[in-house]
DNA sequence: TCCGAATGTAAAGGTTGCTTGTCTTAATGT
DNA sequence: ACATTAAGACAAGCAACCTTTACATTCGGA
């Protein structure tokens, strides 16, 4: 395993407030709903450029959702 | 393959602003000299904890360094 | 209560990120 | 000429990210 500190993020409370469903925005993002799942309960890290697209479909900066 | 729309970088040009050697960045983001390297060429995009770490080093936010 | 939507979890498999090790080449200085 | 440093490249191996498929659980509304 690696170290993993794994990072700390606000996508479910982004979800409510744009109302969205995993599978919702696992649509906008083009990856699984799994995948979001695994993101949001913090199993693992998103890439750079999923993080990219999570941050443009909030209109936000990376750094306003993710946390170290 | 992937269709790897790869990031684009400015780790080149940073990296000479503080003349720093490619092994000098990565001690101090703690991966190995050929990852800094394979970043800074655009082989693959770095984690997203290592985005974190390269933009502290430099004091900047992740969207100032890389791309889509 | 029952149904459906939303969520959580898991296994198996492919791709990407990162490692160590090695080799080559260019630039610099002595 | 020689040594040193920086950088690029490649390969093998392992860990992390992401996929599909599948099944279980939770919850709100009719």
């Amino acid at each position: 395993m690696r170290e993993s500190w794994l990072m700390k993020n606000r996508l479910k409370v982004l979800r409510a407030e744009y109302n969205l469903s995993q599978a919702d925005l696992a649509t906008r993002l083009e990856v699984s709903r799994q995948t979001v799942n695994a993101i949001e309960t913090e199993k693992y890290d998103p890439s750079l450029p999923l993080a990219f697209k999570i941050a443009s479909v909030f209109d936000l900066k990376i750094e306003e959702i993710f946390t170290p």
